[in-house]
DNA sequence: GTCGTTACATAACGATGCCAATGTTTCCTC
DNA sequence: GAGGAAACATTGGCATCGTTATGTAACGAC
């Protein structure tokens, strides 16, 4: 009953499954070619032929993550009637990430690291916030005039993942309250306040 | 004219300079033992007889840091007049870290994505980070009333944090201008102002 | 001046890793 | 149903890395 492109598509995603979890866990360095591919049921020599490195993996992984989170993100986002329902809509995808994934975070510090002897990397980290940061900046222009001296996507950005950051060392550290009141405070520092002399 | 004491606090400041490079550089998992110790001119048995492990060196180079950093940051803390002063330099001890030393947040995030695997990392972590929080939580009481359900330390360290990472990205991306605009927004936005319905 | 100790260097071991070359099996096509 | 290709497994090479065991030269106490 399964076809041959059926079993791809099969060991493709048990593959991207492991790489996911083990990456998340011990790390880009740290998870061997072999350790991920016993997990997901298979061999290294499968996880070559279909991502031809372990870089390859890694890539396909994020790019199928980012698909899918912004895909949720920007859905919710549209039915965001005020303000503190976007605010809280950006920290719910963070905090409990979409499709009940709680190792985005991981791989995002996994890659930011891994950026740091990857010029490729770099670059791909580079296109993949900036679109995130234009999205913001757009959606943030309903609720508040902007300044022309302060860009408020890399601030918002920045601040959901610092706080995502703070509540991994401690989770009491961060209620939803605390990151929604600074979330709400930087979009209303950014807006149309003006600056202190 | 060297005693043999002064040699040994010598080498040792030699491999904790290599160390501190190459972390920050190709990641704890990335550099090896071995490049370290010839960085410092000297060879592998000098730093396992210096610090016993990898491991160990990646301690020794926090703690001394965290002692230099957090020192010249309190202090500048105290000659701080106003709110918009004491923001300002906090961003600044951030942006533009302290003993000139840009590695910093790099290997801030390689100690992060080490303490994925490491228990022992992970303690050290919280126990660091506390210790700032406490120390902003203290300071923002001077400028603002603050309120019960929000911690306002993990907010403002978070920030600082996810900040520096959007600039490590694109350096034009986050302004100085930005930087404290957001930072004053916080402090606000979790300060007296009343939580929506 | 002798001798133990300190402060490194040297060298080798055991383990592990990425990756490629080469099988083997399963599936589709005609 | 036979040939061929696709999908995955097996094996091994080659390199690297953390660590330890051992060597050695300089130093310092007496």
């Amino acid at each position: 009953m399964a076809t041959q492109e059926e079993r791809r598509t099969q060991t493709r995603d048990a593959l991207l499954e492991a790489g996911a979890t083990l990456f998340a866990e011990r790390g880009v360095a740290g998870a061997s070619v072999d350790a991920i591919a016993q997990r997901a049921g298979r061999t290294s020599g499968a996880l070559y032929d279909h991502f031809g490195s372990k870089e390859g993996l890694l890539f396909a992984l994020l790019a199928s993550w980012v698909d899918d989170a912004t895909a949720v993100i920007t859905a919710e986002q549209a039915t965001a009637a005020t303000l503190d329902t976007w605010v809280a809509v950006m920290w719910r995808a963070v905090s409990d990430p979409p499709s009940g994934d709680a190792r985005w975070i991981s791989l995002e510090h996994e890659l930011w690291t891994y950026a740091a002897q990857s010029e490729r990397a770099r670059r791909y980290l580079a296109r993949r916030y900036q679109a995130a940061w234009d999205g913001i900046d757009e959606v943030a222009t309903t609720w508040a005039e902007p300044r022309p001296d302060v860009r408020i996507g890399p601030a918002v950005i920045g601040l959901l993942l610092g706080l995502e950051m703070m509540r991994r060392i401690d989770p009491d550290a961060v209620s939803d309250a605390t990151a929604i009141a600074a979330l709400r405070g930087v979009l209303a520092g950014a807006a149309d306040r003006g600056a202190a002399p």
